[in-house]
DNA sequence: CCATTTGTTCTAATGTCATGAAACAAATGT
DNA sequence: ACATTTGTTTCATGACATTAGAACAAATGG
């Protein structure tokens, strides 16, 4: 891999977590230790239940997130070796 | 500061670093281990000086960077304060 | 079978960003 | 004085991002 295809990869996880809806997000996430529905994070923000799927869509473009699928219901959660990876120690900041 | 507010810089700082220009950037003046000239990185990639101005500009407001200015020449720096502060272990990963 | 829940996709509107050319500004050298 | 160097600002343009509403899909429960 080049240099400019790992800054490449490296604007893209940036870019994913430039919007501060979607860091947000993770902070909800990262701070209830647990899986949560799409529901219940954008239950904690103003926005419409399709721009929360559009920028989950986004985090898990990218690796950020995982998504667990039970039955009707999606449980998501932050995907840690992604963030250790890329952002070590940015978790623990939030 | 509210968690929203937190969120936001947080937000300003990973914009600052979304864009591939700018992290080779960031990258080009770490690597150096030294001060340089805004033509200095430029040099190293193939786009515009207005373009490169406008990059530092936007590097700059978030707090990314410093500029010392001697005679007209305008030497470029990391801050690392600032890394060190949001993305602990960053620097050390390019 | 039909309403409800949970989330996705499509669409349209609006907003923001990246880019280079040109003009400009400030300092230097001849 | 005047050209040169170094970088900024202004401007126009094209590209991309964010948003909510509506329609849709899949699973569940009565």
């Amino acid at each position: 891999m080049t240099l400019e295809q790992m800054d490449k990869k490296r604007a893209d996880i940036f870019k994913a977590l430039s919007d501060v809806n979607r860091l947000s997000m993770i902070r909800i996430l990262y701070r209830h230790h647990r899986e949560m529905t799409c529901g219940e994070v954008g239950g904690e923000l103003n926005i419409s239940k399709s721009t929360v799927s559009y920028h989950f869509k986004i985090l898990r473009s990218v690796g950020l997130t995982h998504t667990r699928k039970d039955a009707q219901i999606k449980y998501l959660s932050i995907n840690k070796d992604t963030f250790h990876k890329y952002l070590p120690g940015f978790l623990d900041s939030l």
